[in-house]
DNA sequence: GTGCCTCTAGACACAAGTGTCTAGACAGCT
DNA sequence: AGCTGTCTAGACACTTGTGTCTAGAGGCAC
């Protein structure tokens, strides 16, 4: 998996995944060139090398939440649907599958957007680019601009309310209630067939 | 205001008022002893006069949420009310009034029981509480235990999601759907001059 | 005014973190 | 075998933070 070759102990995308680890378990306070060091078992000084100092590292990491999960949401609003349910299902799936979108990373971003104004700036213009692909989403299903706007927040803000919550609930009692979030999400009541299926789509993803 | 009698430059309260809105600002990391004297141009080694150690003002910091926020909504939900949408609205007074409830304090502990497992574990405690609080309000307007456990935990869940995703939209947007709300929360629907009596109180407190 | 009690300032010791510079280890190429 | 480019280790200087100890300033009670 890394690339040792030659005298390599550390390559630049260990000192990375080290520093998205911390970032997510302690917050960015404590992304630290020396406690990363630690835990690489490596001189501090080799992390020069590869970065030019602190700062270059966290633009790496907001780079690299860009990367992901912002692109998740937008790639996952953008898919074909045949129907609206299907499509709000697939921004469902885009916020519950742990290879696209990680929740606790999103939520060490926020926290530290509450600290640093330049990351806020950045926080927020990914959060307008995340809605306006959604309500991009509900105008392709014939919703009017103003509605389709309206109902795209809906949607994002419960997602960001329920992972914010940490509920922990078993996968069963999330989706219980799939047909009554469809339904309002939408103001369409969606076929109990299609509810079927999405309920095992999503349980799938929420059991890997 | 300050009890500056003596020698005295800064009271316990000055330090721990400092304190509070560091956290508040900028997170628990950022509560520094050095950076508070500054802030109180006072020597960093009064600090120790008032105070065993950093940590000491830490828990006091906790314990000052405590007394606050999380009191503030048990007494809310302890409130006598004529009826469910009533009390359901004590609760909103609750999470809307500044003067009772801190918002931005509640998130900075939030994040702070996110890096601290003792925090998280009194934090945990204080949910658990502030939900039962509301539940034995259901149970008090005759709901069955279980659904008055669910409820509860509808309505205090949703105000922490709404809290996160910090709108900042105006008073009247955000009471505009207070009939709906009150409707899905106690799932009666209110009657039309409660709900403008309802909506006038909350106003008021939201222009506070 | 003398002494006491409360609070403050400054010096000291220490720990943890950043960034820089220099020497050198290691594999690969010739 | 020797050279070179890549990466690492360790020493140095600096900053910011904690905690302790001692001297002393300033009211207040007697």
């Amino acid at each position: 998996m890394n690339d040792l070759s030659g005298n390599t102990k550390a390559t630049k995308d260990d000192w990375l995944q080290a520093a998205l680890e911390t970032l997510i378990s302690d917050g960015i306070e404590q992304v630290k060139i020396l406690t990363l060091a630690n835990k690489l078992k490596v001189s501090r000084s080799s992390f020069y090398w590869y970065f030019k100092g602190r700062k270059d590292l966290l633009d790496a990491l907001l780079q690299h939440w860009l990367d992901t999960n912002t692109k998740a949401v937008v790639t996952h609003a953008k898919m074909p649907a045949a129907t609206i349910h299907e499509a709000v299902c697939n921004i469902f799936a885009a916020f519950i599958d742990p290879a696209q979108f990680d929740t606790k990373l999103d939520f060490a971003i926020r926290d530290w957007g509450r600290r640093s104004t330049e990351v806020r700036r950045i926080l927020d213009h990914s959060d307008a680019t995340r809605i306006q692909s959604i309500a991009e989403m509900f105008a392709r299903h014939d919703y009017a601009p103003r509605e389709s706007l309206a109902r795209a927040r809906t949607v994002y803000y419960m997602q960001i309310g329920y992972n914010d919550a940490d509920l922990q609930e078993p996968p069963e009692d999330r989706l219980a209630l799939l047909d009554c979030y469809l339904l309002s999400f939408t103001g369409q009541p969606p076929r109990s067939a299609d509810i079927d299926a999405s309920r095992a789509r999503l349980k799938a993803l929420l059991s890997s």
